[in-house]
DNA sequence: TATGAATGAGGGTTCATTCAT
DNA sequence: TATGAATGAACCCTCATTCAT
C-alpha cells in the first residue's frame, strides 16, 4: 500500500495548492480532503497537524519553482530573460501560496531548499550583472518578494484564468521597470 | 448621543482597516470590536451584517484614495508622476484591504464613488496620453489592479514598516515598467 | 444578564457533577451543555477550556464537602462519629468526581480550599486523638484517600441508588476498621 | 505460526491490563497494540470487536484471581485470613480493571468462571461462619464489590507503587471492619 | 497471518450572529 | 443605544474500525 499512500499524499498536496490559489484563503481541511478524494483521516495521517500540511505545501511549490529556475539558468539565457522567465514560472508553480499560509512557516526547517534557493538567486544576479540589461543594484529580494507578490491571486473576484493573465501582465511591467535606467536624455527616472 | 454613535462608527472602521492591514487577514468580529473599544453588540448595531461592514470599510479607503487622487490631478503634474503618486497614495490609504475582503463586494452599491473613480481614471489616462511618458495603451485596470496588488501586505512575516517599504519599492519598478518602450536600438522589450 | 449568567454557570457545574457520577466517565461537552439546558457556546464562555471546567467542578464539590465537614466538627461530636459523618457526607457531595478527572488537577491553584481542608483534617485528627476511639496513628490521608475511593461509582453497572448504598456500606466497614485495635485477648489478626 | 499467534494474543492482553491499571482509563486501541509490539490489525484479528477484547481482559484477570483464591482456600487458613488474602491477591491480579471497562461486560458469557467464582465465594463464606471471626451476615457481594473497589487505581496522580500501597492499606482497614462486632461494653457504635 | 493505510463518526472548540438586559 | 451573554453551525482533530496488501 505504499504506492497508494504516496499517491494520496500527492493528491492532498495538489488539492491544497489548488484550493488555496482558487479561493485566496487557507481552505478547510475537509475541503482539501474532499478535493483530493480522500477521507479526512487520511489527510491527518499524512499531515498530522496544521504546520505539517502547510510546510509540505510550501515545500512542494518552492521545490517546483526552484527546480524550474535551475533549468532556466542551465539553459544559459541572458540575465533579463532568466529573471523574467523564473518569475513567470514561479507564479505558475503556485509560489503565491506561501503568501497565504498563516502563521508563516515559523520554523522553515528546509536547509536543502534554502541552499538551492540561495544558489539560484546568486546565479541569477551574476547573470544579470554579466549581461548588464537590468539594474546593477538588483538584489535577491527584488526577485523573491516579487514572486510572492505576483503569485498571489488578487482576490477581487476575477476568474482564475483572468487573474493569472493579470498577474503575468503586471509582472512583465515590473520586470521592464527593473531595466538599467535610460540615460537622462531619453527621459526621466520618475522615482517614488 | 448622536456624536457618540458617530465616533463609535469611525472607530470600528479604523480598527477594521488597521487590523486587516496588520494581520493580512479578515479579522474576527470580536477583535475588531475590542480594538475599537466597543462591545460586539455595538459593532453589529452599526454594521448589521458582514456585507455592510465590509462595504463600509471598502468605501472608507476608496474614498480616501479617490480624494487624494483628485487632488493630485488638480495639481496638474505630468501623466507619469500623476499615476505614480496616485498609486503610492492609494496604498498608503489602505486600498489593499479591498483585496482581503471576502467575498468581494458582490454588490458594490456605491454609484457615487464609481463615478468619481471612473472620472479620476479617465483624467489620469488623458494626462498620460497627453504627456507621452507612459505606454499609450495604458488602461484603467493597469492602475486599479496595481493599487490592490501593491496595497496588500506580503504576509510573509515582514514587520509592517518593512512591508510598506517593499511595497513602495516594487510599485516604483512597476510604474517604471509602464513607460513608453525604448526604441529597439536601445534594446528589446523582453516580454513574458 | 448577570443573574442569567450566574444561573447558567451553576447549572453547568451541577450537570457536570451529575453526569460524571452517573456515567462514571468524563462526559462529552455537548452532553453537559444539553443536560444543563444551555448551548455549547455558553458552556465554553464560562469554561473556556477543559481545565477550567474540571477545576470548577472539583472546587464545587470540594467546597461542598469541606463546608459540610466544618459544620460537623462545629457540632462537637466524638472523633469517630465526626470522621464517619464527614466521609459519608463527602461522598454524598460528589467528592468522587475528583477521582475521575484527567489529567488530575495539575495546577490546583486553590490555596483557600487547601487551607480549609488542612484545618479540617487537623481538627478531625485532634478530635480522634482526644476521644481515643480510632487508631491513634490515623493520618489525614486515611481520610482523604478514603473519600475519593468510596466516592467514586463502582462502574460495574449497578443502578445509581444501589451503587450509593454499596458505597456507604463499604465505607462503614472501613471506618469500623479504623477503630483502636482490640486487646489481643479479644482476637484480631491485623495485617494483610 | 500458531505459537506466534498465541504469543501475540498474550502480549495484547497483558498490555491492555497494564495500560488500564497505569492510566486508570480504558486505553486507545493503538496504544494497546503499540505497547504489545503488534500492529493494530493484529489486535483486531485476535479481538474482532470491543466486547471481545474487554471480555478477554476481564477473563484474564478473573481467572488469575479465582485461581489464586482457590489455592488460598485449599490451604485451609482461617476465615478472616482467607478473605483478607483473597482480596489482597485479587487486587494484585488486576481485578480492578473490570471496574474500568465500559460498557460493563453486558453479556458475561463465561459460565465456567461464574461457577468457579460462586463456589469460591461459598467456600469463603462457609469458612467465615465456621471460624466466627468475621460478621456472620457477611455476603458474597461484600467480598466481590470490595475487590473491584480497592483494585482500582485512585487516579489522583499517585505513582503506581504508592497507589498500590494505599489500596492494600485501605483494604486492610476494610477487612478489619468486617470483624464480628465487639460487645457494646467495649464501645463501638457502628453505622453511619 | 501481520501490517498499517484509509475511513468517517463523533467529540472539541471557535466565532459570526442574535437577543435579553 | 451600548453591552456582552447565548446560540449553534462549522471547523479541527482523534480514534475505533475496516480493508488492501
Amino acid at each position: 500500500m505504499r504506492s497508494d499512500a504516496r499517491r494520496n499524499r500527492e493528491r492532498v498536496l495538489a488539492s491544497a495548492v489548488g484550493l488555496i490559489l482558487e479561493t485566496g484563503r487557507e481552505p478547510a481541511r475537509d475541503a482539501i480532503a474532499e478535493a483530493a478524494g480522500v477521507g479526512i483521516g487520511t489527510l491527518y495521517r499524512h499531515f498530522p497537524d496544521r504546520q505539517s500540511l502547510l510546510h509540505a505545501v510550501a515545500r512542494h511549490v518552492l521545490e517546483g519553482a526552484i527546480s524550474a529556475g535551475e533549468s532556466i539558468v542551465d539553459s544559459d539565457v541572458g540575465g533579463e530573460e532568466a529573471v523574467r522567465c523564473y518569475l513567470h514560472s514561479a507564479i505558475d508553480h503556485g509560489i503565491g501560496v506561501v503568501n497565504m499560509i498563516h502563521p508563516l512557516l515559523d520554523d522553515p526547517d528546509w536547509p536543502d531548499l534554502q541552499v538551492r534557493a540561495e544558489k539560484l538567486m546568486r546565479t541569477l544576479l551574476e547573470r544579470v550583472r554579466r549581461d548588464g540589461q537590468l539594474r546593477s543594484d538588483l538584489a535577491a529580494e527584488d526577485i523573491v518578494f516579487a514572486s510572492v507578490r505576483f503569485g498571489r491571486p488578487l482576490a477581487i473576484g476575477l476568474p482564475e484564468a483572468r487573474d493569472r493573465e493579470v498577474a503575468h501582465r503586471q509582472l512583465d511591467s515590473y520586470v521592464d521597470g527593473l531595466r538599467a535606467p535610460r540615460s537622462t536624455a531619453e527621459g526621466g527616472s520618475g522615482g517614488g
